[in-house]
DNA sequence: GCTATCACG
DNA sequence: ACGTACGTGATAGCC
């Protein structure tokens, strides 16, 4: 068989890649652009010139003779960068774990390596390539031997061999040498013959072919050429000595040791998940044929025929992995095609709607453990039957989202697969398509489908105990099992319940915004001069800082910016910039509010079931969407009204709790501050005790201007705010602000250490944690961007506020509705707003159920701060202030 | 599909 | 000196 060694120059490739590719950092924050360019251009290699041996040569820091002879050698070289130089040690553990040879020889360049290797190889009969970015190995095609250069970063290479280079350059590779003696070389300060060029060296070099020759024949030169010749002859000679690649080094090698071939995948795939190279581990499976893969799976997917024998059999194991397949469509109806369900994950059996109810001993047992892939759809999915999905202990998405609440992936079983795996599998987008054009699952013939589901089940029970040897490692199985997965069923029902909306209320707000829209409109096109869309930021820029010559007081990446905070700035310039704020509330109200909830309304239970989703946020908090409930308007009177279309069921009351001032007691808290503590012991007022502390004023002297003052530094303490945003927010110079927060810190000395501690541990961990141990990677610490990095520490101080205020509010969930169930109440918690739960409640239940979520939110942790709930009832949203 | 804006905690 | 507050989702305009 043939023998085709490719040697790459570690150094020349490693570097083009730095360059070439942006910033990426693992979730440690280790950088790895350099390492993840280096890595596809290797696959790439690879798989275009399938080669029998590798070896990587890499400059060793010893001088080399070139040093020696010529000090000025690569003198004037930037230092590497920092960045760049942390990647040079996993790129080479990882070539060891692909079992990829590496060279290094103190004095000797990676080029004199890979010259002599080249050599020794060819006389073996080899067909040799070498990998660079540096057009000087061009010295070292031949006919065995092709050289690769490097072009567009590190994507693409350009061949080289005797040949091409003959017809390109009209040279033989080995005359480039003396070209570059003539010519010299800027980036290894070499200096050649000052005052030639490329053009004059070419010529000579085609004229006497070699330096040597042009020294021999000066004589037949003339004009400026031979005296810069004759004055500078040995410098020429010495530059083609430096730029000369030397091909007989002093190595011991047997080419045999760079055989590539077999190596330890397990080892390689574990650093791909360490260096976060998702994307190259599906190139590794493409890479060598598909072996890569562990697992070859087989599974057997078919009817359930025997439900009772399925059903003892899941009783004794007491595990069932399911995952059920619905038709789009209500969320109150039944609307199941398939249930999917499985043991060992290897035979999977479905059942059609009609038998679902056969299975409902074991989905309702508590004796069988539920694992699966989204529990809250199937949860949902099987609601409308009457039958409660009980004991759900393990969704690999929660587990995946506790595991990395950063990850850019959304979940996806694909991901996971790819992760956990190596296993290539459809995205449900690869399988449905995408756009107008998706296909959804009722469109399936039931192979594919079963095909797809197949999948699903078996990553599942594939992948849930590994994570969960994560999740207990990294001390989150508490956090899992105590809080996320009971929170499933919590959040299910939320869902399924749903809020009561008042739907004329809605039609008549909307009638009257409409109408004040239309008055608005006029009066803004009176005023501008001529009608144009107030929508459109762009059409509004040039009517306020062309048409009517406004000042521009900030500009966005596209225009002038035109928002609420600008307009702010203008309004004593221009009657027109009050109607356009104006104009824009209403119009926000309208659409969003108005005609966004109409939109959305559920026609059987004329009640809006949002989604509440517990894998999206960074920090742990509970999302909504479609629609959004946790946005509803109540800061400003016109917009609160809409919570009056958010009412009661008949004879029932919203039953409204919110924590006071739980972020700061958990900062309080965690950061031990004897003084804030204190303030919260007595029941103060925590801003204006803040004023009395940081503004040096009793008490009863603090004004509404002074605690005002104080209530922005206290939530920007939990945001990390610098002096600049907090004077830019209370009006005041940037000098004053930096005293107000100085003054702060000296007052609640532990909060800054806590702060400081916190940054500390995450640059040292890569991580930031909560009360119940939620973890927060954060990787732009480490990064070498001064605002990438400053972000990262605003990250690592507010993470664990906002994260374990979210903990408790979750813990408080858990307990209420358990309480609820308990006590065989009737009345149902439907909504969570970050600091408050809403429960709607039966008229006869609300002392009990006042008193329970009264009770379970304040005793939801232990902390040296008490946490404190407010209570209100009424008929609506609106009331409950 | 991106950007700007604005609603909430 | 750098640029400057965390976490979300919906809508409209525009390319």
């Amino acid at each position: 068989m043939d023998k085709r060694l490719i040697i790459i120059d570690g150094n020349s490739i490693i570097n083009r890649a730095f360059y070439a590719l942006p910033e990426m950092n693992n979730k440690e924050g280790l950088k790895t652009n350099a390492i993840y360019g280096f890595t596809t251009m290797l696959f790439k290699i690879i798989d275009i010139y399938k080669p029998t041996h590798i070896s990587v040569a890499f400059d060793r820091k010893a001088p080399t003779f070139r040093h020696l002879e010529f000090k000025e050698y690569k003198a004037g070289r930037k230092k590497m960068p920092d960045d760049l130089g942390v990647q040079f040690e996993p790129l080479k553990e990882l070539l060891d774990k692909f079992n990829i040879h590496r060279l290094e020889i103190d004095g000797f360049e990676a080029d004199d390596i890979i010259g002599t290797v080249s050599k020794i190889a060819e006389e073996n009969d080899y067909k040799v390539y070498i990998v660079t970015g540096d057009k000087d190995a061009i010295q070292l095609a031949s006919n065995k031997t092709t050289t690769l250069i490097t072009k567009k970063g590190v994507g693409e290479v350009e061949e080289y061999d005797f040949n091409s280079v003959m017809e390109k350059y009209e040279m033989t590779p080995t005359q480039f040498i003396d070209l570059k003696g003539l010519m010299g070389d800027k980036s290894d300060n070499i200096p050649g013959v000052p005052g030639i060029g490329e053009k004059t060296g070419i010529k000579l070099i085609k004229e006497f072919s070699s330096i040597e020759n042009i020294i021999e024949n000066i004589d037949s030169l003339k004009g400026s050429v031979k005296k810069k010749l004759e004055e500078n002859k040995e410098l020429a000679v010495m530059s083609k000595r430096l730029a000369t690649i030397i091909r007989d080094v002093p190595i011991e090698i047997n080419l045999e040791e760079l055989e590539y071939g077999d190596f330890d995948k397990d080892a390689v795939i574990e650093s791909f998940r360490n260096l976060g190279f998702t994307s190259l581990l599906s190139r590794l499976v493409e890479l060598d044929g598909g072996n890569i893969v562990n697992e070859e799976i087989e599974l057997n997917i078919s009817k359930l025929e025997n439900i009772q024998e399925f059903i003892n059999e899941s009783k004794n194991q007491k595990k069932l992995i399911l995952k059920t397949v619905k038709k789009e469509g209500n969320i109150l109806e039944k609307n199941i095609m398939y249930m999917y369900i499985s043991i060992d994950g290897k035979n999977i059996y479905y059942i059609n709607e009609d038998e679902i109810l056969k299975l409902e001993t074991i989905l309702s047992s508590n004796e069988v453990e539920k694992i699966g892939y989204n529990l809250k759809d199937d949860y949902l999915a099987l609601r409308p039957y009457d039958i409660k999905l009980e004991n759900m202990r393990f969704d690999i998405t929660i587990a995946e989202y506790l595991i990395d609440s950063t990850s850019s992936t959304s979940y996806e079983c694909s991901d996971i697969s790819m992760k956990y795996l190596t296993r290539k599998m459809k995205s449900k987008e690869e399988l449905l398509g995408k756009g107008v054009k998706a296909k959804k699952y009722e469109d399936l013939e039931l192979e594919e489908l079963s095909e797809y589901i197949g999948k699903v089940i078996n990553v599942v029970a594939t992948v849930y105990e590994r994570m969960e040897k994560n999740i207990i490692e990294t001390n989150m199985d508490s956090l899992l099992y105590d809080i996320e997965m009971p929170l499933v069923e919590v959040l299910g029902e939320m869902e399924y319940e749903g809020v009561k909306v008042d739907i004329e209320k809605l039609n008549e707000l909307g009638a009257q915004f409409k109408e004040k829209i239309l008055t608005l409109e006029k009066e803004i096109y009176e005023l501008s001069g001529e009608p144009f869309n107030i929508n459109s930021p762009k059409q509004l820029g040039v009517i306020l800082f062309e048409r009517l010559e406004l000042p521009v007081i900030k500009k966005t990446k596209t225009g002038y910016s035109t928002n609420a905070e600008v307009l702010d700035k203008l309004r004593d310039k221009h009657p027109i910039i009050d109607k356009i704020t104006e104009y824009r509330q209403i119009v926000k109200l309208n659409s969003t509010y108005v005609d966004g909830m109409l939109s959305i309304i559920n026609p059987i239970s004329n009640r809006i079931h949002s989604s509440f989703n517990q894998t999206i946020t960074t920090t742990g908090r509970i999302s909504s969407t479609e629609p959004n409930l946790q946005n509803i308007p109540v800061r400003l009177e016109l917009g609160r009204n809409i919570r009056k279309v958010f009412i009661s069921d008949d004879k029932c009351k919203l039953v409204d709790a919110d924590y006071s001032q739980v972020e700061l007691r958990v900062l309080a808290h965690m950061s031990g501050d004897e003084n804030m503590i204190d303030a919260f012991k007595h029941n103060e007022d925590i801003h204006t005790k803040t004023a009395s502390q940081v503004f040096d004023v009793e008490i009863e002297n603090v004004t509404s201007e002074l605690r005002g003052a104080a209530k922005a530094v206290n939530f920007g303490i939990v945001y990390g705010k610098s002096d600049f945003g907090l004077a830019d927010d209370l009006n005041i110079s940037v000098k004053q602000a930096k005293e107000y927060i100085d003054s702060y810190f000296s007052k609640y000395s532990k909060i800054k250490e806590f702060m400081d501690t916190t940054i500390e541990n995450a640059s040292k961990d890569g991580y930031v944690t909560t009360l119940a141990n939620r973890r927060r990677y954060i990787p732009e610490i480490k990064s070498s961007n001064f605002m990438e990095r400053n972000r990262g520490k605003r990250f690592a101080m507010n993470a664990p506020i906002q994260g374990s205020a979210a903990d408790i509010i979750k813990i408080a969930m858990v307990n209420v509705y358990k309480k609820l169930e308990e006590n065989d109440l009737k009345s149902k918690l439907i909504l969570q707003v970050h600091d408050e739960l809403i429960v709607e409640a039966v008229e006869e239940e609300i002392d009990i159920v006042k008193k329970i979520v009264k009770e379970e939110m304040e005793n939801a942790v232990s902390m040296d701060v008490h946490l404190d709930v407010d209570l209100n009832v009424g008929d609506s949203w609106y009331e409950t202030k």
